[in-house]
RNA sequence: GUCCUCGUAGCUCAGCUGGAUAGAGCAACCGCCUUCUAAGCGGUCGGUCGUUGGUUCGAAUCCAAUCGAGGAUACCA
């Protein structure tokens, strides 16, 4: 419909000598100020020196079009355009015909796009904050797969390096505690819980044959055993991964020396106070970094610019890496470093989100690993379930500082929005359950009411809905629309009867039920919600 | 100090590539269950869009300054 308006005034404007007009065709938020809108009068004003009003007469007074209703100009130079609700209805085999498949799209034209997200380092188990970004990233990577693009989920497993040392020595101290052998705990090592079970592990393994010089065997129970954990709590909240890459693997693949050496190669390194140093401040960055400590050790970043050129080179044109904020930094050094290898930075996106606060009895506590307040990911799917832990991410954007209650979240759960709109969809499935067999018409004539046509307008809008999400990748544009969505049905429930003596009538408000069956369930699963038929 | 993000109703948030009287939910108050699920519906109350300037026919939206919150500025990852 968009598109037809579209044409039918770049037609009007080309007859006023105007050539390719950049012309939007929006919706109005209300109702009174017609189904569709364009600004495009008083976006001329300049251009033609007149006022938008009379631009505007000018550019509708021949239209003549059998679907059109009625044209005005209202406010400052609006053209508002109301069309035969015909359109709503011939949308409804349409969404009955495609199914799961509607709102979907080909914007992406099978582009090639990986996304990363959660990569925690498996040294302890997902807490509350990995929840916000899976969520984001998992939700951004059904969208754009129903865009059309060609998405690949990874997961970056850091499972080398200084990180995992700390871990396998936390490892052994339990485990030589366990066996009697007195020592300290690593004043820098992991204290949780599933330490003491990794431990258990490898003692019920090896009993009491091992020492520090075994030190690799505690890295990879630990290793091994978070990473199921990790994937465990994943899938339990509804994520799993194409790809999972792992840090060694990167090693092997792209030799670090060799990475700074092309660097080297393209004047971008130095050595100062016996460490080798990037002079990313020639690029983007306002800092220098170093690359090899002084001892010899490489730092991340190495590892992780060539993780960059490893996605770039499987032929990913867009690279997404979902990261907290509180990495921000990283990200002018990451793209200064691709352009130092001759790279092109410009496929590399980095979203940022806000860090979640945790907030226990009205105040904001610290949720690092140590205070003991870290929420698990387990804990929260355990205590809310996923529909809602997956809604509640979903809702906000990403820019949002979100303050977590942990009260609210497990006492007034029912509050969640998350029911609200799996209501309607239980209160759907309630009246199509008694109706085995509905027959799909192709005329409505008898539905008039104007809670009907809400609904309708809606479910028409959807696939618009998804576009703009993808775009903006913005998630909770769907959560919003969503809501919105079954807000309308909800007053369309209350006010019509869809089952009544009149069969004709109750068909094709049945038809209608069905159409938003199938928008509600395809919004809810490109943010990982599944509703249930009862509830 | 420098850089980034945010500041919208009592609370939690939408709206931000400039557009029509700034929208939801929660909270408060008033109505609605003999009929398809009341986890619902209808209504009332509630806003100097942090502040001050600027650009514009038009600014919550863009620009500058300023105040406030959070984050980044490691030979940690």
């Amino acid at each position: 419909m968009k598109e037809k308006l579209i044409e039918l005034l770049g037609n009007q404007l080309r007859k006023m000598a105007i050539e390719n007009p950049t012309i939007t065709i929006e919706i109005p938020k209300n109702k009174e100020n017609g189904d569709f809108s364009t600004n495009i009068a008083m976006q001329l004003t300049k251009q033609l020196q007149k006022n938008p009003r009379d631009i505007a007469s000018e550019i509708i007074q021949d239209i003549n079009e059998p679907w059109i209703e009625k044209i005005d100009i209202a406010g400052p130079g609006f053209i508002n355009f109301y069309v035969k609700s015909d359109y709503l209805f011939l949308n409804i085999p349409n969404v009955l015909s495609q199914n799961e498949l509607y709102g979907a799209c080909n914007i992406g034209h099978g582009q090639k796009v990986n996304i990363e997200f959660v990569s925690a380092n498996p040294t302890g188990i997902l807490h509350i904050g990995n929840a916000r970004g899976g969520a984001y990233g998992d939700s951004l990577a059904r969208i754009m797969r129903f865009c059309g693009y060609d998405v690949t989920k990874e997961y970056y497993l850091n499972d080398a390096g200084n990180q995992i040392n700390k871990l396998g020595r936390s490892i052994l101290s339990r485990y030589l505690t366990k066996i009697g052998i007195e020592n300290e705990f690593p004043e820098d090592g992991y204290p949780g819980k599933e330490i003491d079970t990794i431990a258990d592990l490898v003692y019920d393994d090896y009993k009491d044959t091992l020492d520090k010089d075994n030190l690799d065997i505690f890295k990879k129970y630990g290793v091994d055993y978070l990473t199921k954990q990790i994937m465990n709590d994943l899938k339990n909240y509804r994520i799993t991964y194409d790809v999972v890459t792992s840090e060694k693997s990167i090693y092997q693949k792209y030799p670090l020396k060799d990475v700074i050496a092309k660097m080297a190669d393209n004047g971008y390194i130095y050595n100062q106070d016996g460490a080798t140093w990037f002079a990313s401040s020639k690029i983007y960055d306002d800092k220098d970094h170093v690359l090899v400590k002084e001892d010899g050790s490489y730092t991340y970043l190495v590892p992780d610019i060539a993780y960059h050129m490893d996605k770039i080179d499987r032929g990913f044109k867009k690279i997404i890496d979902v990261l907290g904020t509180d990495h921000h930094g990283y990200v002018s050094r990451l793209k200064s470093a691709l352009k130092a290898v001759n790279y092109d930075d410009s496929l590399l996106s980095v979203k940022l989100l806000q860090l979640v606060r945790i907030v226990k009895n009205g105040q904001v506590a610290s949720m690092h690993k140590r205070s003991g307040n870290v929420v698990t990911l387990h804990d929260l799917v355990d205590e809310v379930g996923v529909n809602a832990a997956r809604y509640y991410f979903s809702k906000y954007s990403l820019d949002t500082q979100m303050d977590f209650d942990i009260e609210l979240a497990k006492s007034k759960s029912n509050d969640n929005p998350v029911y609200y709109v799996c209501y309607a969809y239980a209160r759907i499935c309630s009246i199509l359950n008694k109706y085995p067999k509905i027959k799909k018409c192709d005329n409505f004539n008898l539905i008039t009411e104007e809670e009907a046509y809400n609904v309708l307008a809606s479910i028409y809008n959807f696939p618009e809905i998804v576009k703009s999400a993808c775009q903006k990748q913005m998630p909770h544009v769907i959560t919003n629309y969503v809501y919105e969505l079954a807000s309308i049905f909800h007053t369309y429930y209350e006010k019509c009867r869809v089952i009544s003596e009149d069969e004709e009538k109750t068909m094709q408000n049945l038809n209608i039920l069905a159409c938003v069956k199938i928008t509600l369930r395809n919004a809810l699963d490109l943010i990982g919600v599944v509703p249930e038929e009862r509830m």
